[in-house]
RNA sequence: GGGCCCGUGGCUCAGCCAGGACAGAGCGACGGCCUUCUAAGCCGUAGAUCGCGGGUUCAAAUCCCGCCGGGUCCGCCA
């Protein structure tokens, strides 16, 4: 809806009209910065440009009004616009949906199978999965993938864990993570081993029967840990993809004839690549011929570009230079590059984590404490073991989600317990509570909504122009590719409407006053489902 | 050493890419609001040289240059 507003502006402006100019605003429902820029160009003040330009042009569709103030245009929607809105709202099962076209790639987590995810992973997580959510929403095409990387030196250390250790019963992949750090330690003390595990490796590219049975043993117990920690915070993928499956599938092989024809230098059998730019020379061969992880990855990204339109990938900031290297690669290869999602590191107060060394916090383990936490504050209201049980899992999935989720993926963040406990303002319970009370009232009220835009007080105005721009959020989201936008939206969204439910009573408001305030109410609590679905975080009707 | 990222009230963050209306929230502090739709809420007060120094501009938290502090990367590892 908001989307329309904005291009009823720029026609409103005619050849005013530039998109850059026009921008959300506190101050009006949006506004136009154009004046500004012609004022320079002309030596005049923004004042009378605008004042100039204001006399030029009459409103047109949604817009009802325009004013100059200060040299900024000011646009305000009419009745119609706020109908609307709420129309297309009450009325469309599918509201907040773009039509967007394409098929789209995204790949995130894709953690390695040593191990359970960490708090770290659940910030790549809650990103990847986020957008996918609210990509589909736009219309797009999604499919997710995990890629797996089973070729690793830490598969090597893990099966040599497993060899020499065996596993514990416990969940598998925290399982898998005592004896790949067991095996670590082994190592250090016996670094004779090594070439153990570098026979390892080499057996399992040479796709020897006997070191596939047991890396597959070790990645499929770790990855079924995995599996069940997401789909405890309703991250899903839609395929799996395992590393190795490129040397299989002849893409490695592809990719080494292509390289060939543009300018890599051989050495001794090793393949390698000078990069313009880049200090370090990229190997994308070794001298005993077996291939490198960027190999296999350029693999893995020509058969994405042959199957998708736009590709994103979530990656750790730590992977900056390598993202950088394969984008250059693919660009001399004339392949089709995709969108690199970086985040900043997660860290715990006392330093950086490592799987490796046993110093993380595992994401299960968050998820508990914070489950603990939400139990005593819902332990003094009247709900039964099983509600307490399903409101308190939900309420931890949400704080943990959006606790991620808000925070620009570039900031780094530094892992706080307490601070991830405490379900003050500004977190999803907020916006999970508001949502409770919107239900509640409807849950009271048997009457037919019927909207009247001309009885609205300011604040419902206001409530009526965010909703409209929840399909405008999901339209930045899919450009930008940042999350974090979209859930600073909601809680705007959710602190609108607490305003307005402590100013303004529903049922007890008279005739078609309350009629209108129920059509309000139902659309605020359509908007804060949908938004909560599209975080991945459940919507609770009490709470 | 070089590349990249971060540095906004006591704390956590938004705003920066596409420069413009008094730098916005939350926590914490202080003071109010439940015989009224769920107080996990709402309202108010105090608190900011937007890391520092230059520059561009009518206008800079936002763009450019230099510096400082923190993080991260720089393997024929993945």
């Amino acid at each position: 809806m908001f989307l329309n507003l904005i291009k009823d502006a720029i026609q409103t402006l005619g050849e005013y009209g530039e998109e850059r100019f026009i921008k959300e605003s506190e101050y009006a429902d949006l506004t136009s910065t154009v004046a500004f820029k012609i004022a320079k160009e002309t030596r005049k003040s923004p004042e009378d440009v605008a004042d100039e330009i204001l006399t030029r042009i009459t409103p047109t569709g949604y817009i009802g009004k325009v004013e100059s103030v200060n040299g900024y245009i000011n646009f305000y929607a009419n009745y119609e616009f706020l109908e609307d809105t709420i129309e297309a709202i009450l009325n469309d099962e599918n509201y907040g949906a773009i039509r967007m076209k394409g098929k789209v790639l995204i790949e995130h987590t894709s953690a390695n199978p040593d191990g359970p995810l960490h708090i770290g992973h659940l910030r790549n997580s809650v990103i990847g999965d986020t957008l996918a959510r609210i990509f589909r929403k736009a219309g797009l095409d999604v499919r997710t993938h995990y890629y797996i990387n089973d070729m690793g030196r830490q598969m090597a250390i893990t099966v040599l864990g497993i060899e020499n250790f065996g596993l514990k019963d416990k969940k598998p992949d925290h399982a898998i993570a005592e004896a790949y750090i067991s095996a670590n330690r082994l190592l250090e003390n016996n670094p004779e081993l090594e070439k153990k595990v570098e026979d390892l490796m080499l057996k399992y590219e040479n796709l020897d029967k006997e070191t596939e049975r047991k890396f597959r043993e070790a990645i499929e117990k770790a990855m079924a840990g995995i599996r069940a920690t997401m789909e405890r915070i309703n991250v899903y993928h839609d395929e799996f993809i395992w590393e190795s499956d490129f040397i299989r599938n002849g893409y490695v092989d592809k990719i080494l004839k292509s390289l060939e024809s543009r300018g890599l230098i051989k050495k001794n059998g090793a393949w390698i690549m000078e990069l313009e730019g880049f200090e370090k020379e990229v190997v994308l061969r070794r001298e005993n011929g077996t291939s490198l992880y960027v190999t296999r990855d350029l693999a893995y990204h020509l058969w994405k570009s042959e199957n998708f339109d736009r590709m994103i990938n979530v990656w750790g900031a730590d992977h900056k230079l390598y993202g950088a290297q394969l984008l250059k690669i693919l660009e001399i290869l004339g392949i089709k590059k995709p969108e690199i999602v970086f985040f900043e590191f997660v860290s715990l107060p006392e330093g950086k984590m490592s799987t490796r060394k046993g110093k993380f916090i595992s994401a299960d383990e968050l998820i508990e404490k914070v489950k603990e936490e939400a139990k005593k504050i819902i332990a003094s209201r009247e709900f039964s073991a099983e509600e307490v049980e399903k409101i308190s899992e939900a309420v931890a999935i949400g704080a943990i989600r959006f606790d991620f989720l808000k925070v620009a993926p570039e900031k780094p963040m530094v892992f706080d317990m307490s601070k991830a406990l405490d379900f003050e303002r500004q977190t999803a319970s907020y916006i999970q509570y508001t949502y409770s009370r919107a239900c509640s009232i409807l849950r009271k009220s048997y009457e037919e909504p019927e909207f009247s835009p001309e009885l609205c007080e300011k604040v419902e105005r206001d409530l009526v122009i965010m909703l409209s721009k929840l399909p405008f959020y999901v339209y930045r989201v899919v450009n930008e590719v940042r999350p974090n936008i979209f859930a600073e939206y909601m809680l705007a969204l959710a602190s609108k409407f607490n305003e307005f439910y402590r100013d303004y009573p529903v049922l007890k408001a008279e005739d078609e006053v309350r009629r209108n305030r129920i059509a309000i109410v139902s659309a605020v609590s359509k908007c804060l489902k949908i938004g909560l679905d599209l975080m991945g975080i459940p919507a609770l009707e009490r709470m």
